[in-house]
DNA sequence: CCCTTAGGTTGACAGATCTCGAAGCAGGCG
DNA sequence: CGCCTGCTTCGAGATCTGTCAACCTAAGGG
């Protein structure tokens, strides 16, 4: 696996859900990008306390003391999910707030939809 | 992270949309493993192949010439979906045939959906 | 029986990941 | 200005992961 950021990142890469139409592999890498930065308790935990924020937002100031880890793990673990797309930050004064990334998340939920109209 | 399997495993464990409340500590680790699972390429492929397969189900035969990896490759990457829970197999005389687990992947999906009813 | 084929298991190795402590940068306060 | 607080970045260590080659088991055919 290579460290490469992927440039593609649209929120709509693919939205054919799973069990009706084969994901090509150019939309694998992409798609499994933010699977994979959900594939970590404290990042699923973040991203759920992100985006279920009142306001939509949450300051890391209100994340960090949530886990029983260090303020750089947090901030790393905020990052790969800025990576994958899934959050965006944004400075304000002295603390920085996060928030999802709504159509990001849309898009994967829709592909792992199974038969909605079975 | 320990290497543990998870005990828990049920399709329903936690369904309420992340964007709604956040996931508690436990389920967190237990939809982790799930995403995680998905979080490569290959095994996004493998799972949309054999959900999206003719009659639900597909035969390893099928899938692993569909990768430039070995057979030993595919058949680990087979077994960290067996063992996320996502997939159930089934040998049947000489081949091995896999498929879905539709109710895990409605949770996930459901876990990711967000706002329902905006 | 022996052999061939389909898959899975084991062992090993390079590369990635999680975590921390130390250091750096930005913004507010005395 | 000088310092303190909040957050990120850097560097390092232990662990985990993806991949392969080699080997093993199961099922079917001479």
């Amino acid at each position: 696996m290579s460290k490469q950021t992927l440039t593609v990142l649209e929120p709509d890469v693919c939205c054919a859900p799973l069990a009706t139409s084969a994901v090509p592999a150019e939309a694998a890498a992409d798609l499994a990008a933010s699977f994979k930065a959900l594939g970590d308790p404290v990042r699923l935990q973040l991203m759920s306390m992100i985006a279920s924020a009142d306001g939509g937002e949450a300051c890391v100031c209100d994340l960090t003391p949530a886990f029983d880890l260090t303020g750089p793990t947090i901030s790393h673990h905020l990052k790969v999910l800025r990576e994958a797309g899934l959050v965006e930050s944004d400075r304000r004064g002295t603390w920085v707030w996060y928030r999802a990334n709504r159509p990001r998340l849309a898009a994967l939920s829709a592909l792992l939809d199974v038969a909605p109209a079975a």
